[in-house]
DNA sequence: AGATACATGTAAAATGTTACATGATTTT
DNA sequence: AAAATCATGTAACATTTTACATGTATCT
């Protein structure tokens, strides 16, 4: 249940609401693990029943009422725990790949368009993450440790992103050079 | 349901039983796309009742009954379809990243144990990487185009774990650059 | 004789996705 | 007045993981 951990973090950065985590979900927190409002929603009643959150109902004037959830002793003893364990290989899960191996049963000219596709997809994520280390982290030799870890996971992004652009690069060169996939439009006459 | 289309490209390649689909999940498919035996058994049985497959059962002479499956021309039209549909973006799944990002709301000097113990599993992952391209693509330049594709999801290995080895690398130098991370032995007597 | 590899499955529990549901507030 | 955003949830379905279950063949 590594998404229970994610909410751990996050509320140990900051008190937030299922509605606030959710955005953070789609922002930040969302570079390296996602989660759907349901199953945030979810998980907060379960980890407030068990002890870990607390939960403070804002009854703004008219404004709709916000459920505010904080870590309680409980929940930052069971984050401080979870730190101190080695953590699990992450299993790799790529269809992308999964279709580059299958390509030449299916059609390759599509698939290199996928790769096209995929490789601009992945600049636009470069790009916004470095946006992100300008804006944020204009001096990385100058950063407290509180702004360290951010920072350290940020530069993971950077890196994945940077080596997925240049994994696509690789291909269509490779595929250009192969006579049996380079040939999208076949010469009827010669 | 990406299961479905790793098991219909595996059986492109070669007709199988879901025991060697699940040892075919632990080397080269594995790299890519994880699945236990549990889940291929019940995805077959599913996938010969929608006829997307066909199996044969073969009574080797006391031997345990295997059950080989083959892709229809079902499977094969279901296969080409996939791949001329766009890949859509893969979301990034991260305990490692979540940890690091809450580093110091726990134990940072076990994080960053954690941190060279991903480092060893990476650098393992990428040396058998690199050997099986050693031995299975000595001359990348000449491959036809039947072998290239498997080649290609190899190259994307290589350059995963390159790209997290030096990650981590990076992390362990940012760490020990500041001085409230890289104090694991603190001094009680001056 | 015991361990490991071969071979196939069922069942329950946990997780994750998709669809449905509701209502207030703010912006256009 | 309609659309978008804020805000919280339930229900059904699909997928994944974990545990249970069984039996043969081969190697040491």
């Amino acid at each position: 249940m590594a998404l229970k951990h994610a909410i751990l973090v996050s509320l140990a950065e900051k008190a937030a609401s299922g509605y606030d985590l959710a955005r953070r979900f789609d922002k930040s927190l969302g570079f390296f693990w996602q989660a759907s409002h349901q199953q945030i929603y979810q998980l907060l009643a379960k980890m407030e029943n068990s002890g870990e959150l607390a939960a403070e109902l804002q009854a703004g004037a008219g404004k709709p009422g916000r459920k505010v959830y904080r870590l309680t002793d409980a929940g930052r003893r069971a984050l401080h725990e979870w730190t101190r364990e080695p953590t699990p290989a992450e299993q790799p899960r790529s269809e992308f790949a999964v279709k580059i191996r299958g390509m030449n049963f299916g059609d390759p000219t599509a698939v290199r368009l996928d790769i096209e596709r995929q490789r601009e997809a992945h600049r636009a994520r470069l790009a916004y993450y470095l946006a992100e280390a300008a804006r944020n982290y204009p001096d990385p030799e100058a950063l407290d440790a509180a702004r360290l870890p951010p920072y350290l996971v940020l530069r993971g992004g950077i890196r994945t992103e940077t080596g997925y652009i240049a994994w696509c690069e690789e291909m269509l060169e490779l595929l250009d050079r192969d006579p049996a996939h380079s040939t999208p439009t076949p010469q009827e006459k010669p």
